[in-house]
DNA sequence: AAAGCGTGGTA
DNA sequence: TTACCAAGCTT
């Protein structure tokens, strides 16, 4: 293997001619020369991009950018609506701390980023990862950036056949061996890219990888098997029951679910049984129909399976429980809540 | 420290 | 259809 240095510059030189257009990334090259990215845009892109793919945020990012162009704006923003907007890409506790990290930021900081990694990652919803990223990024400083990417590139070039998650440390030593101090920033983003475009998790294209002749895993024909992982628990099913109600002047029966647990802060249909709530009684008395098909849904840790129950509500309404919201936006609600929203309305207006 | 926490694309 | 997996963080 080549010294960690070369390597390194030859990475970078396959970035300035391969690296993709993203809305929230500068042109090669840009960061080192002063003209650095929004710090604000960096931090709201990596905090999108934990655990989800680049293609799921791309929308999502250029809305925000749109709805709030600063930190400030999303400090002074509705709760309710950046969580509606924040529907459909999950993991909602992110949108819950980008909204506590945006307020501190604002109102401690000026409105300013912290440039270090440090003081990055004192704030909520930034750990380790998007504090190097971070500090990289947006201030060309030279953190090492780990994230499931560059675990895998290092379990590959170096042959680290240790599965996760209990080879992590060795696979940061391997990549903090690997970071130059020239352009951090692009380094991290390029060996990001190298993950998602050639070194990926199935039929890597090491024919064309920058790194093709050092890499210890393709030399001993294991590049597709590396890393390796425990292996994982089954999904157990669980039950449960929602309770779509619709008034007659079109307004939608809610609820906004309580921070801290699943789906925490989003709003969602009354019900339960399934999320450690309890199976709750009807919200309202109706008329409840069993529209005879269930939602299915898979969350992190269980497959779901959700009974409803439909009912036109009349106007005088007084429901034990949630409240009514006109005018709906479907697109606000989590995408479990959405499903049965879909199922229900082809019941309710049956064509 | 292990578990909780979403979703959509892909094979 | 099912299982795997992705630019992780929090408790």
């Amino acid at each position: 293997m080549r010294d960690a240095a070369i390597m390194a510059a030859e990475l970078l030189g396959w970035y300035d001619r391969h690296a993709r257009e993203l809305p929230w990334r500068v042109a090669p090259g840009a960061g080192s020369a002063g003209q650095r990215a929004d710090p604000y845009a960096v931090w709201l892109s990596e905090i999108m991009l934990q655990q989800t793919t680049v293609a799921a945020v791309k929308a999502y990012f250029t809305r925000f950018l749109e709805l709030w162009p600063t930190v400030e704006a999303l400090a002074a923003a509705d709760d309710g609506q950046v969580m509606g907007e924040w529907a459909g890409l999950g993991y909602y506790a992110r949108a819950r701390n980008l909204l506590k990290c945006a307020r501190i930021v604002a109102g401690e900081h000026g409105g300013v980023f912290p440039d270090s990694a440090e003081a990055l990652r004192a704030l909520p919803g930034i750990g380790p990862y998007t504090a190097a990223a971070i500090a990289a990024i947006a201030f060309d400083r030279p953190e090492t950036v780990v994230d499931g990417n560059v675990e895998r590139v290092m379990a590959r070039l170096f042959r680290v056949e240790t599965p996760l998650p209990g080879a992590k440390p060795e696979l940061r030593e391997r990549a903090a061996e690997m970071t130059p101090h020239r352009r951090p920033g692009d380094y991290a983003q390029a060996v990001m890219d190298l993950g998602a475009t050639i070194c990926t998790p199935k039929r890597p294209a090491c024919g064309i990888c920058p790194w093709r002749d050092d890499c210890r895993a393709r030399a001993g024909g294991v590049a597709a098997d590396l890393p390796a992982r425990e292996a994982k628990k089954p999904k157990p099913v669980r039950h449960g029951v929602a309770f779509v109600g619709r008034r007659q002047d079109g307004a939608w029966l809610l609820e906004r679910r309580p921070d801290g647990g699943l789906l925490g802060g989003m709003l969602g249909w009354p019900g339960g049984g399934w999320d450690g709530s309890g199976v709750q009684s009807p919200p309202a008395d109706a008329d409840w129909r069993d529209p005879g098909a269930e939602v299915r849904h898979t969350f992190t840790h269980f497959h779901l399976r959700l009974a409803l129950r439909v009912a036109e509500l009349p106007a005088d309404c007084a429901p034990v429980r949630g409240e009514f919201v006109a005018a709906l936006r479907p697109s606000d609600l989590p995408t479990v809540m959405r499903k049965a929203f879909d199922l229900a309305r082809t019941a309710l207006d049956p064509a």
